[in-house]
DNA sequence: CCGCATCCTAGGCGATACTG
DNA sequence: CAGTATCGCCTAGGATGCGG
């Protein structure tokens, strides 16, 4: 894992593997599920429903308070959630009944992701400061 | 941390910190450098950095090599760069002269930053197959 | 060699209205 | 209550050409 800094030929071995990682996307999920957790509202899904079962139209009220700034949109929650089962994350529970009765909650998958995705958001909420003021700077000497 | 699951009120309660955490976007820099792990280049241009220092042309280059698909377009890796030099994550180094010579590396952060992401990639590794097994299953019964 | 300006397209997401 | 369909906006990101 210790890497050299010369010649670009050693770079290109070096990241040999990575290329494996990264190079095919088609079968690796690896692109997906980064940004599964770097779009509008799927890490927040996935904290909320850390909590337990959640019935669809609660979970949306839930997630209007905890972002705030605004609601997510029903249809763009149906779809988060529809690619969130998808991929193992989430398990739906539903009643064919009118009105029906839709529950989600994690899978263990799900929840082991949800805690990668909290260790990410606690490291960004460490360094804020830093990044802060890494921006304050950079933004003061860009006028 | 524990976490009962009864009342909606309870859930509430609990989780009032994540919406500290989340709900002010405005101020917290945490969704923004998910998207950033989320989007098409930024990991990648982390884990080439880790390497050591890159010149413009050749970094734009080896992203092209691993992830193969399609090439990183001029534009969008200047703007990459510049997303990760406001937040103290990468160092830019250049001389005014033509033609210009311009330089990138990690800073201490934008290493540590790409400790954690790698972190992540790792476990998606991990669990690829079993990801890949749900949405199998799931596809299939949804034709 | 590097950055910028311009143009263009695909996809994410919100709003609304309608069905079982 | 949950899901679907249609619409329209806005942003990420690719292609190209110029200028320092």
């Amino acid at each position: 894992m210790k890497i050299e800094n010369s010649q670009p030929g050693n770079k290109i071995a070096v990241l040999a593997d990575d290329m494996e990682r990264h190079g095919k996307e088609r079968d690796a999920p690896v692109r997906e599920v980064m940004g599964l957790l770097g779009d509008r509202w799927s890490t927040l899904i996935l904290l909320v429903l850390a909590t337990g079962t959640w019935r669809h139209a609660e979970l949306r009220r839930m997630l209007g308070q905890l972002s705030a700034e605004q609601a997510i949109s029903q249809r763009v929650l149906t779809l988060k959630l529809r690619t969130l089962e998808r991929d193992g994350f989430v398990a739906r529970t539903a009643s064919a009944e009118v009105p029906p009765k839709v529950s989600y909650e994690l899978t263990p998958l799900g929840s082991e992701l949800q805690g990668e995705a909290r260790r990410l958001i606690d490291w960004i909420n460490a360094r804020a400061s830093a990044i802060h003021h890494a921006r304050e700077g950079f933004d003061r000497s860009e006028d």
